[in-house]
DNA sequence: TAGATTGTTAATCGATTAACAATC
DNA sequence: TAGATTGTTAATCGATTAACAATC
């Protein structure tokens, strides 16, 4: 028995329900219905027990969701309940940046190695995390087990440095440079294109100047 | 005559079509036909032209659309044909990545200052730009015209903050910390939720062991 | 048992795709 | 003019919301 097709609006989803979840367990709430969920996370009781339906019944009638469990079941669900090992490519500002947040390690998701071209980078340490040469990409996957391949080298080197890590078995690439990467089927590819996050706050700024400048008009 | 209400999927892929037209110029292309880009961009002609109708119509029968009249047309629907004022508020790790990643400034995002409460900060530049004392926020701030503030704190201090750009009147937010941040409804928030982001690539790599573990089965 | 709240089916709403008349 | 391709209306599809029977 296979899970049905799961929409990308759910899955969306997941991660802000494990989120509020969390903070519920931290204020040590034990149970909550769909409906005071609802209220708190600004969404339907109707889509929150439709989303949770997609993957099973954890509710029970006439008591709600335990907050704990559902927590740990929508971990299980987002696959953060185990470890996830990660190499990151490119030593620049944002591969830094994201060696050094450690918080992605409280859940699991553990960065094994850095990899950057610079002589200048090479050898150095991040956070204890060694920075590797890039040459040497083949030879260490080789000898380990990565799930995810982090991508935060140039948009001109993207392309290149994503087809070596496919051939060398990688099957998902959180990718950070700003194009559309072409993989196979079977490599799954999470954008963050953060130039058209900061273009579509730009649209909504303009949107609102838009509509203040014919306001004064009428 | 106000634009009407767009809705938020066409607004997401307005960047997107923005970058495609951006290489389709680099590449000295004039004129491109809605089945063209369909085909490399992987979306329907029909989609393509509904988005575009919401805000005008771009196009020609019979000749397609002008490769960079329509570049700059979409442009000038973002907000990004003007310059737009930015703040980083927060010297760590992305605040001082985003702060160093100079191609935000080729779109006319143009970051005036840098904030942290950290004295080992205060008073360093970064690429030229000063990180200043969280305290004199306000005081920068009736000197100037801020756009955009860029959030770049941690959870538990990002509402507080907020509440004081706010209070000094910034109308829109990019938001990185990992919290919905309330606001009142004349000021617009972005959120770039990161561990959000690396969950779903998550949840598509365990989706994907899923049916491999039962494709073996059967 | 009565009350509460889920799980699930049905109704509605909105977004995408298809079709085609308008027109360059 | 004929061919191409848009702009736009209509049809379809999918996602969200409402309703309610099931059940704890």
């Amino acid at each position: 028995m296979e899970r049905k097709e799961i929409s990308n609006a759910v899955i969306k989803r997941l991660p802000r329900y494990h989120r509020y979840l969390g903070e519920l367990m931290e204020s040590g709430v034990e149970r909550i219905s769909s409906n005071d969920l609802s209220e708190k996370m600004n969404v339907t009781a109707s889509q929150i027990r439709q989303d949770l339906n997609n993957f099973g019944g954890f509710g029970q009638q006439g008591y709600g969701y335990n907050v704990e469990y559902l927590y740990n079941e929508i971990a299980k669900i987002l696959g953060i309940d185990r470890q996830n090992n990660m190499i990151i490519i490119g030593g620049g500002n944002f591969g830094q940046a994201l060696t050094n947040y450690s918080n992605f390690e409280r859940r699991g998701f553990m960065i094994q190695a850095l990899f950057d071209v610079s002589h200048e980078r090479i050898g150095k340490s991040v956070r204890g995390i060694r920075t590797l040469d890039m040459k040497d990409l083949e030879e260490f996957l080789s000898g380990c087990h990565i799930d995810i391949a982090v991508l935060t080298v140039p948009k001109n080197s993207a392309q290149e440095v994503a087809d070596r890590l496919i051939a060398c078995g990688i099957k998902a690439i959180w990718n950070f440079a700003h194009l559309d990467l072409k993989v196979p089927d079977d490599v799954v590819v999470e954008n963050v294109h953060l130039s058209e996050s900061l273009m579509q706050l730009s649209y909504r700024i303009s949107e609102k100047r838009d509509k203040e400048g014919s306001g004064q008009n009428s």
